[in-house]
DNA sequence: TATACCATACTTCCATACAAGTCAACATTG
DNA sequence: CAATGTTGACTTGTATGGAAGTATGGTATA
């Protein structure tokens, strides 16, 4: 090993707070829009004013808010242009790895892939929303890994910060059910390793959010630019 | 029109730094694993120590750069995986891309592309490296432009500008005229409006990078990190 | 000579003070 | 009453001082 990598510096005031606004922008806690202020951020927290700042320019890096100077820090709103953006890439992308996996997807990544179509079934019994948008992330990680490139799930994560807030933003409007479906589609194509198949319903399953978008731009308005 | 949104704010002093240390790192003039600090550049441009930081900051959540605590800031080497990574993402998204360009591509930007060529040619007789990386840029936004998601590459901006490094830092390394070549048969394919081809084009251009890379991590692995 | 210790000069991190821009409410003026 | 000016309380931007951690080189010690 080149370096000891795995010596990793505490986390710093700066990053924790970090943390806990993104994790709160995520989840739709802090709605698109809303102000947010260093000094009053500062003050709930009990810390001065300098790491909170640095926090809010890393969440404006991301495209999570928006700084104007003399004039205040808002929870950045959801840009449909970048959303229609994201899902494009996403089709593109998964579809050529699905393409790589159906090719050669071992018995065993079936197998978890499988567990894991139970388990939806199940948190969507439940109703439990949030693991229900935990475990999509992981059937769709988990296929990348099938796949060889998890990587490049991560380099996509920035692009998927902004569909996961539209998910939590609009928990109850999507049909679970429908998405498990997909999602079982795509392992029985897999089953059978047959990739055009594969690809097709990935991008069918993709391609849900398009149906579902403008309904969703629609009941909240004030939440999305253009 | 919502808001006036022409009114934007006046480049700040952290932005301007972030600006010229963002082009730096990009050019290569900043080398990958090169000691940077603060107070240094600081003194250097006649600011205080905070603008500063703030761009190390802005340059950390972009990857180019890794700040360890007490330690100092780094210039971030490149990532192999990272960069092939977006290689493949790059491959996924334009091959989508330019099927949709040409199934319908007007003859006007066929025309422009042409006048693209044109130019790319100019460049690489000239030895014109800076010039001929800006074109090679513009003519991969054209085509997003013309299947009408420029958005999309504006979302891929952040992957791009890794391989942008790899660019500048390889300048001499690598054959301009084959990539104009493989340019050119691309606009042939939209020119005979056939899909597949220009697909299978496209891919082949896009896979050229693996060729060269393995070459380019010989010669300068310290630029380099797994 | 080799090793442990330690002072010192760095680094980034955080807190604080002040500067400058913005906005809204209110007073003033015609 | 309407338009204008003004004050003051906000906001973020910048500068600076000190806290805490780290690396380095010298020094004492075995």
């Amino acid at each position: 090993m080149d370096q000891a990598s795995f010596i990793v510096p505490a986390h710093s005031t700066a990053q924790q707070v970090y943390d806990w606004l993104h994790g709160r922008v995520l989840r739709g806690d802090l709605a698109p829009g809303e102000r947010i202020s260093e000094t009053e951020i500062a003050g709930q927290i009990g810390v001065s004013r300098q790491p909170v700042r640095e926090a809010f320019i890393r969440l404006t890096a991301n495209g999570l808010a928006e700084v104007r100077p003399q004039r205040g820090t808002f929870i950045g709103r959801i840009s449909l242009k970048a959303v229609l953006s994201a899902r494009l890439i996403r089709e593109a992308v998964e579809s050529d790895l699905i393409r790589i996996v159906s090719s050669a997807a071992p018995d065993a990544a079936i197998a978890e892939l499988d567990a894991q179509l139970a388990a939806q079934r199940e948190a969507s019994a439940r109703q439990d929303v949030e693991r229900f948008i935990e475990l999509d992330d992981l059937f769709h990680r988990s296929l990348a890994i099938a796949a060889g490139h998890e990587d490049v799930w991560n380099v996509l994560e920035g692009l998927k910060s902004q569909m996961n807030r539209l998910r939590y933003i609009t928990a109850r409007v999507f049909d679970q059910q429908k998405l498990i479906d997909q999602h079982t589609a795509i392992v029985d194509s897999l089953r059978h390793h047959d990739p055009e198949q594969a690809e097709q319903a990935m991008r069918l399953h993709l391609r849900e959010l398009l149906n579902d978008l403008p309904e969703i731009a629609r009941s909240k308005p004030e939440f999305f630019t253009k």
